[in-house]
RNA sequence: GGUCUGGUAGUUCAGUUUGGUUAGAAUACAUGCCUGUCACGCAUGGGGUCGCGAGUUCGAGUCUCGUCCAGACCGCCA
């Protein structure tokens, strides 16, 4: 027998137990004639000691041991003199008997602790070092409880988990597909999931009307914190249900897990629709975390002859509580800020409402202290408040001024990891104008079902007013699940995809199974699917979400720890009738 | 496809602004001492292709160009 008990289990009233314990050395303390051992395993740390009372050849074994090596220790629990209240093992000690050495090994590139010396690329490339570390260990038991209670929660609400294929056709909508040859097949090839959306839809034809899976999904796009070329959804499909009934059952199983979770208790989650989003942060995601809400100052700046703003289609600021006293040097570095490629303003316009109810701003030349009491009044500035105004397209100026209003949430603290700002984002609109191809795109996806408000006269005459029933769930900022009521109706899904560009028969060829399916009695459905890494991340109020991923790619979606992806053997290639390309410069 | 930041002992970094003697620190590692440590302590020691290549120069870790790698972001992500 390896163990009788676990690192982390042993107490006070164990004491004077004889035990088997196995694990890892931690370290090693050694103090001359006495040696102090952390033993560690995936539950806790537990101390062995040898001293005098310690077998001689025992206490030769000890003092060879070294970090990492695997260790199989008998000995007698005994209280210690000196506790050590920062582990729960801390009031005992086991006075080693025997030690048995089961494996030894190198020196770990970096240490085994929660305050790691290890960079980020080499904790990848030791991928299994790092996962012996206590803080990223916590985020996969962490995974595995939220896993366990989104199974639980829809289980009792009668959805059932059903598999779907990893290996399907591939669609050119949307994003990138990898694909995978066809050995049975030449030249022909099958896709990875994007998302199982199809077939979850094919499921509500066949009458499962309650469906979920927590599914690998595959986009072969570039990556971000936020986002691994394989990632995880919790996917779900109900039929005979409402946009309403969606929102409802699924608030209820986010609500269920903070509760669960984290103790926390919310109320409704806040609505808003996609146009206020846009309108009052410049975002489809906003982060609620804190207000500084966009106030448009057109009728109040234009016409005073600063050609600027005279010019632009839209007007646009927030205000900083409190922050008029920034200095020059602060403010500049806001210019600089927004100047930045990545967010590509022209320049930003400051004005200071002073304590001594003075302004001072960027643009005096232009405009009275009367001018810019009205801009104060429009923001409901108060003494010692700084209004931050941009301009331009209206569009591009939104973006813009979203990305200045996080980085002043940044600036002022307003950014509580655990503080939790919960809202479901409505009203998307269905169709999206790709400038490039001069054609309209679908913004979810081509089975979106419009909004009957706008369904089918607007289609016709103002196809991207048109709205969706689709919706977003965004915590703090993140995007962390959206659906869409479907189309079920087969003359809807033509016209559709005619607004699309497909024709029928370019439909039929991608998406036809779908169609025929609908053919025979598609019952009304919807759903949504969350990102279950970014859920993950957001329980520990990480940005990451590779560390919540037991091993995931880099920036360039390789894994440093098997330096894949890689070439394969021309005999791999031959049979499978592939050639390679020379990659040009 | 683009913008920015970084690459120097096993590891994390300083040094690069202003080119100049033998490239430092911490930690890890090794050896010795130490009976209550738990970030143990003390002493000693080994450890470097300054990412790679070219250029400028009497001289390059330091300047220039190219390139590779890593990270953050923009585009992209139905």
């Amino acid at each position: 027998m390896y163990r009788t008990h676990t690192c982390g289990q042993l107490r006070i009233e164990d004491c004077g137990k004889e035990v088997t314990l196995s694990g890892w050395v931690q370290k090693s303390r050694d103090l001359g004639s006495m040696t102090f051992i952390d033993l560690r395993d995936r539950y806790g740390i537990t101390q062995l000691v040898c001293d005098d009372t310690t077998d001689k050849s025992v206490y030769e074994t000890a003092k060879t041991l070294s970090r990492e090596y695997v260790i199989q220790v008998k000995g007698l629990v005994r209280e210690r003199s000196s506790k050590n209240n920062k582990i729960p093992t801390g009031d005992i000690e086991i006075e080693v008997k025997d030690i048995n050495i089961l494996t030894t090994s190198k020196i770990p590139p970096f240490t085994i602790e929660d305050n790691t010396d290890g960079g980020d690329e080499l904790r990848m490339k030791y991928r299994y070092l790092d996962l012996r570390r206590n803080c990223v260990k916590q985020n996969l038991e962490l995974r595995h409880r939220l896993a366990m209670m989104v199974r639980n929660y829809l289980s009792n609400e009668n959805f059932l988990e059903i598999e779907t294929p990893f290996l399907i056709r591939s669609t050119p909508e949307g994003a990138r597909d990898f694909v995978v040859p066809s050995r049975m097949n030449p030249n022909q090839f099958y896709a990875l999931p994007q998302s199982p959306q199809q077939y979850k839809q094919l499921l509500m034809v066949s009458g499962f009307d309650r469906y979920f899976q927590i599914v690998k999904c595959f986009r072969d796009e570039d990556l971000r914190a936020d986002r691994q070329p394989e990632f995880t959804q919790i996917d779900c499909e109900m039929s005979f249900v409402e946009q309403e009934d969606v929102l409802n059952m699924f608030e209820g199983l986010i609500k269920s897990l903070f509760k669960q979770e984290k103790g926390l208790e919310f109320g409704k989650f806040q609505r808003m629709t996609w146009h206020d989003a846009m309108k009052y942060y410049g975002s489809d995601k906003p982060d609620l975390r804190f207000d500084m809400k966009f106030v448009e100052l057109n009728d109040v700046f234009q016409g005073k002859g600063f050609s600027v703003f005279d010019d632009a289609e839209l007007v646009v600021g927030i205000c900083a509580k409190g922050c008029a006293n920034y200095t020059r040097k602060q403010l500049d570095a806001l210019t600089d800020f927004v100047k930045r490629p990545q967010v590509g303003a022209k320049g930003l316009v400051y004005v200071k409402y002073n304590e001594d109810g003075s302004f001072k701003s960027s643009v005096d030349k232009f405009y009275t202290p009367e001018d810019l009491q009205k801009v104060a009044e429009k923001f409901g500035a108060e003494k010692g408040d700084l209004m931050l105004v941009m301009s331009g397209k209206t569009m591009q100026v939104r973006t813009q001024l979203c990305a200045l209003r996080l980085e002043m949430g940044s600036q002022l603290n307003l950014k509580d990891p655990f503080n939790y700002a919960i809202l479901w984002v409505t009203d998307f609109p269905l169709l999206e104008w790709n400038e490039d191809d001069q054609r309209f795109y679908a913004m979810h996806h081509p089975f979106t079902a419009p909004n009957p408000e706008d369904y089918p006269e607007k289609l016709d005459t103002d196809p991207g007013a048109v709205r969706a029933n689709a919706y977003d769930l965004v915590i703090n900022g993140t995007e962390v699940g959206g659906g869409s009521v479907r189309i079920h109706d087969r003359n809807m899904q033509l016209r559709m995809f005619e607004a699309l560009g497909f024709t029928e028969e370019s439909a039929k060829q991608q998406f036809g199974f779908l169609m025929s399916a609908f053919e025979y009695g598609a019952p009304p459905h919807a759903g949504l699917a969350f990102g279950f890494d970014r859920l993950c991340a957001i329980f520990a109020g990480a940005d990451n979400i590779r560390d919540f991923i037991a091993f995931p790619k880099n920036n360039s979606g390789r894994d440093l720890m098997s330096d894949s992806p890689n070439f394969i053997s021309d005999e791999q290639l031959e049979e499978l009738y592939l050639a390679l390309k020379p990659v040009e410069k």
